[in-house]
DNA sequence: GCCGTTTTCGGCCCGACTGTTTTCAGTCG
């Protein structure tokens, strides 16, 4: 939808980072920064605009806006342009770097030309760096440490990035004349947080004009390899992309197979081989007869097998088939069963849309119910205040009653909240008595995130233990591919949030999925109850709760676990803790 | 380069942490 305004929210991005390298004016660099945002995040497709209604947007004045227009108008800027040429892109890509920012990646190539991260690599190996002033062997020991935790993620995409480009190529191939049926496959069906290639099935009789359609997409940059029954791509934006289509009568057999995972195959493999069967992508074969049984539909298969159709999210292999055999598997949280956010900021701290747009926008969504939960004083870069969340609160209670007198169809109720900062000791922003006010509070670790174990693991502790303190937030805080999640005892935690009536929450951006699949089902099994949310800092964020959904599915989730599935009434109950004659 | 209950110029988020330095620069959230 606003795949326009991501291009030019990247483009502002790499402006502002080009200005910091090149020594720049910060707060001119700044600007871009929060511009960007402003235009990633807006609702409406900034191509259509003038350089008038651009400057509606905040932090879009009128150079950006100018900026803007000239992009649409000739496909570049020229501003960018002169920067980029003085500046290879492979130092900015040093920045992507943690603990590398913008001056050292700028020393780093003017000292000794250094443009790419395999470069540097070697560099540090070969002791030239601490040479450079300001550089010791520290220094270089953290941008080690960095190279390797952004390796690890490799080459693979975050799970929003690759299901935009899957829904974009399936909608288009799902047009093309012949094709009787197109959906993505592979981890990203299974909804794995980051996604290595996307793959794409289609039934056809004849696969040519499907080839033919995919290797001709406007976001195809290469083709790799081209066939018959599989041609590869290379995106515009680095992603790798295969295609194959089968004939329609192999369909179910072929999407269970390249759905994978391909420990969840062997199982179903061995199943097969135990009943006398053979199971391929082509389809369930006799052994004795060699004849073709089922194929059709994913369903057929599985239930040859004498099993119920799997969710995709569970096909890895942790249990599922057995749990399929014995009629047990979890009837899964669906998206469609989330009634309300519990995470959500506006602009009165972060956030880039006015309280008011972003409650319109989740009514929009058909919530039930909507938790506003801005950044506390704590958080000093936030400038919150007493009287700014006091006067906040006034306006949601307004707009609570406007909303809700819409009915129980069309209605929804306005929590209001806030999302606390859980400082090094455990303790969070406000006095008991203040607290109490809020309908429900989520308290979340910001800074600190390298204390030793037992300090970080009581410091969640005591978290749990405060009665107003509903759902931890992002609880290992974890940014993939950038931070890892700190370091604490986890099933101590989980265990005090089960006892204490204290949610965990499924945070749903995509750069975070936290807690992931793993923590859900170890938490699962203490008891825990969880919250999906999507932390949503625009009215676009909102719809980053699938993403949740996913992960708490690979966390076997049911409606019974996930509190924001439930009625008000019930929610009401749990938000209320151990608190009721307690204070 | 943007913005305005500190308002059309002069600020702009700010404090902590780290590693490099002998008083501070760079990075991060």
């Amino acid at each position: 939808m606003a795949r326009s305004n991501d291009e030019v929210a990247a483009l502002f991005a790499e402006y502002a980072d080009l200005i910091s390298i090149t020594g720049g004016d910060a707060f001119r660099a700044r600007v871009y920064e929060k511009a960007a945002r402003a235009i990633g995040g807006h609702h409406a497709d900034v191509s259509g605009l003038d350089v008038k209604g651009l400057q509606e947007i905040p932090n879009v004045g009128k150079s950006i806006a100018e900026k803007i227009v000239e992009y649409f108008g000739t496909g570049q800027v020229s501003a960018v342009e002169e920067l980029r040429a003085r500046i290879p892109a492979g130092v900015r890509r040093l920045t992507a770097i943690p603990t590398l920012g913008p001056k050292k990646a700028m020393a780093i190539y003017q000292e000794l030309g250094i443009s790419s991260i395999e470069e540097l690599a070697d560099a540090i190996h070969g002791e030239r760096l601490r040479d450079l002033k300001g550089f010791g062997p520290k220094t270089e020991e953290n941008i080690l440490h960095g190279i390797a935790l952004l390796q690890s993620s490799g080459d693979r995409v975050m799970l929003d990035a690759a299901t935009d480009v899957a829904e974009g190529i399936v909608a288009q191939l799902s047009n093309v004349t012949g094709c009787l049926r197109c959906a993505y496959a592979g981890s990203l069906r299974r909804v794995r947080e980051t996604i290595g290639d996307v793959d794409v099935l289609a039934a056809a009789e004849d696969s040519e004009p499907l080839m033919r359609a995919f290797t001709g997409l406007p976001e195809t940059a290469e083709v790799v390899a081209h066939g018959t029954t599989k041609t590869s791509i290379r995106t515009t934006k680095g992603l790798a992309v295969d295609l194959r289509v089968v004939p329609p009568d192999s369909w179910g057999a072929a999407l269970q197979y390249f759905t994978g995972s391909k420990a969840h195959n062997i199982r179903t493999r061995e199943l097969a081989v135990h009943r006398g069967l053979k199971l391929s992508e082509y389809g369930l074969f006799d052994v004795e007869s060699g004849e073709r049984i089922v194929s059709a539909t994913e369903e057929d298969v599985y239930a040859r097998l004498g099993l119920p159709w799997i969710p995709p999210t569970l096909r890895e292999d942790r249990g599922e088939v057995q749990a399929g055999l014995r009629g047990e598997l979890p009837e899964l949280v669906q998206e469609s069963d989330v009634r309300g956010d519990l995470h959500t900021h506006t602009d009165l701290t972060d956030g880039l849309a006015p309280l008011e747009e972003m409650v319109a926008a989740a009514a929009e969504r058909g919530h039930a119910y909507y938790a506003i939960t801005d950044h506390a004083p704590n958080l000093s870069m936030q400038r919150m205040t007493d009287e700014r969340m006091l006067a906040q609160r006034e306006r949601v209670r307004e707009l609570d009653e406007e909303y809700g007198r819409r009915g129980r169809r069309s209605g929804m109720r306005l929590l209001h909240g806030v999302e606390l900062n859980i400082d090094p000791d455990g303790e969070v922003d406000w006095p008991d008595e203040f607290l109490a006010e809020f309908d429900l509070c989520v308290a979340s670790v910001h800074s600190h995130f390298n204390q030793a174990p037992d300090a970080m693991t009581q410091r969640f502790l005591r978290a749990c233990e405060n009665p107003y303190v509903n759902i931890i937030g992002h609880p290992t805080t974890r940014i993939i591919g950038k931070r890892p999640g700190v370091d604490a005892d986890l099933d101590a935690v989980f265990a005090a949030c089960a006892r204490t009536g204290t949610a965990l929450e499924i945070n749903s951006h995509p750069d975070r999925l936290d807690l992931n699949d793993e923590h859900i089902l170890r938490a699962k099994r203490h008891g825990a109850k969880f919250a999906i949310d999507s932390d949503a800092h625009s009215t676009l964020h909102l719809a980053h709760l699938r993403y949740g959904v996913g992960t708490a599915q690979r966390g076997w989730l049911t409606t019974d676990d996930v509190i924001n599935t439930w009625p008000l009434t019930r929610l009401r109950r749990f938000l209320r803790k151990g608190r009721t004659g307690t204070v």
